[in-house]
DNA sequence: AGAATAGTGTCTATCAGACACTATGCA
DNA sequence: TGCATAGTGTCTGATAGACACTATTCT
């Protein structure tokens, strides 16, 4: 009776579909994958997949679950080890042939020392991590270049007035390595000193704290460690 | 087929709620309706209701355009006649006891002279506005409190760097009224000279543009009516 | 010593907060 | 003339951009 009550309307399938990022050198880069099904069979597209509902419509995973797991199947990083915030709900008529098929869009950061496991644990037909900018990706399926440049957008914005950098580095980074997240986010270059200074309030805010020892440096002088001081 | 082709998984029902928000005087409030049906029949309740989708699962209404329609049956206003955002979607398992219900949450800014036409278009048993602040507001049923809380802190956060303001004061409006407009949403004093400031610069990025004529004051100097440029 | 990168100091323009001040309309 | 509100000018401290400079490591 309970979920009857909803009423007998027709109801659409609700998925989440990820937007999963991270930072290489200098480059922006997102996870694809290649759909094993039609339809667009063989073509890019965001991971995704169905919100687990229990039978007759009642309980189930929530949407951060469903995130969550989905996240967890295709990059093989467990819970909490990687950023995960919803970005926005796509919903036109039409963006799946399929039928009506609702899309809760999560993006998620990873940092740049677990790219490489992150390829290995996917269980994906083929996954792989492809450069924003420089017009290198490949047509997507779907609406998902829509909402690809949503995510961009969204964490562009974001990283002028939230610690998002952090969580596309290592525990232990640099200076250097952070103003190289920048950059490669907002696509501009950083004045090396500026940067520093608004980075050294950071730290005189407790919000950075030194790590021990220094980063070998493949040529030139070797930089300072730090940390982020929150959990 | 081409609706089965997404699997024969449980479907969750999917909602749209609203949080129509205004400033009168020095107030943010927001619009509410007493539910006539149960569950929770007679407590207080963002509107919204469930989004259409064609039968066999394919088709139906975009979910701005359910928001919209939620909308315009709600508060008589047309499209296009207030700012209407998609705000976050909502999908704990328990947040409906009839079932699985997720719902895509907007949120809408009336501007002031229309508040009066607004509960006179409603449709529902009892609409009223509530203020914000001051701990007048009633419970609220499901998570809508919840809802309430991130859709004002989302105008809080937005009308720092984006456009919002105006769409809370009417076509025209005096610098004293944009500024009531920041301190009812922002729920702080705003310097009037510092305002101003930041108000010219508006003007000579040609954001804004002189009304013709002066609001008679009930008491004190006349001020001099402004008009936003765009739309 | 020289090359390469890490890190510092400083000048200047811009902007926000604070606040003293002037202008206008009305009783 | 006095009151209430609209609107201006200016001082100060914080911050971002530009850029010249010093420091450290390696070969």
């Amino acid at each position: 009776m309970s979920a009857v009550s909803v009423g007998p309307f027709p109801r659409p399938a609700v998925a989440v579909d990820l937007v999963i990022l991270t930072v290489v050198d200098t480059d922006l880069k997102v996870l694809l994958i290649t759909r094993g099904l039609p339809p667009q069979e063989r073509s890019w597209a965001l991971p995704g997949g169905f919100v687990r509902v229990g039978e007759g419509g009642t309980g189930g995973e929530s949407l951060e679950a469903a995130a969550a797991r989905e996240l967890a199947e295709e990059t093989g990083l467990g819970e909490g080890a990687v950023f995960l915030e919803q970005l926005y709900t796509y919903g036109a008529p039409d963006r799946d042939p399929r039928g009506r098929v609702i899309s809760v869009a999560w993006y998620a950061l990873v940092p740049s020392d677990r790219v490489t496991q992150v390829v290995a644990g996917s269980d994906a037909a083929a996954a792989r991590w492809f450069s924003l900018g420089g017009g290198s990706l490949p047509p997507l399926a779907f609406d998902h270049a829509q909402i690809l440049g949503d995510a961009v957008r969204r964490v562009q914005g974001k990283i002028d007035y939230a610690p998002v950098a952090f969580r596309l580095v290592p525990e232990q980074f640099t200076v250097p390595e952070l103003r190289a997240v920048y950059e490669a986010v907002k696509g501009t270059d950083y004045d090396a000193a500026n940067f520093r200074r608004r980075f050294r309030r950071m730290v005189e805010d407790g919000l950075i704290v030194p790590a021990p020892g220094k980063r070998p440096a493949e040529v030139g002088r070797p930089a300072r460690v730090w940390r982020w001081a929150e959990g």
